[in-house]
DNA sequence: CTTGACACCTAGTATTGCTAGGTGTAGGAT
DNA sequence: ATCCTACACCTAGCAATACTAGGTGTCAAG
């Protein structure tokens, strides 16, 4: 449904969900369906090898939950993280305001 | 600059500039970086395979045109072409609010 | 007479999201 | 008792696609 439009905006959506606070995989990706109206409704292994490339990136920083029955895997933004989003931001407005532009030129 | 970002736009970025009329591979290069003030510079090596494709696909037809000192191989879209640049501007559509949604949720 | 713009082409690469499979707990339905 | 679904995590391999880097050729300007 979405195809490859995903592609390079999976990043901004993952700090964005974050942003709003800690959370763990799965609850990200229902963040992600809620925000998106259903739109973005991502397979676990599109999430998960995700946020551990955001990780490694020093993007986030995760830390086990093991009181509940499932044990979660909690992830929170770092500074870095922070800083890369307002960058990423500016990036997606820049590049759909592009995008607006060439569309609209009938 | 827009890195991964442009996957799985790019088929609508050409279908709309082939929209305004028939034009040339490398017009199209130069009509997106001006309808984008620069920030679609696309290496040729990206639009010349897309625009094969979209014809393989039926989306385009092209003829040459030889008398001018520089061959041109000039595109023109077909009727499918104009369906499928409807659908995929519907697309963008949906696409971009969903993620102004999820990014605005702070 | 070489550089750059125009104008086309393609083989191979890298990134990235997804598919498809796996592990395990818990609760409800059959 | 057994199956299915939801929760919650993981990973190897696949597929799509934009890009890199090279190639051909004309023509004007320096």
């Amino acid at each position: 449904m979405i195809g490859e439009a995903l592609k390079g905006h999976l990043d901004l959506l993952l700090l964005s969900v974050l942003a709003e606070g800690p959370a763990h995989g799965y609850a990200v990706i229902e963040s992600l369906r809620q925000h998106s109206s259903g739109l973005f409704d991502l397979p676990e292994g599109t999430v998960y090898p995700a946020l551990h490339r955001l990780e490694e990136q020093g993007l986030l920083r995760s830390r086990w939950q093991e009181d509940s029955p499932h044990r979660k895997r909690v992830y929170h933004l770092t500074a870095k993280g922070e800083e890369t989003l307002a960058k990423r931001q500016a990036e997606w407005q820049r590049f759909s305001k592009a995008i607006n532009a060439t569309v609209g030129i009938k």
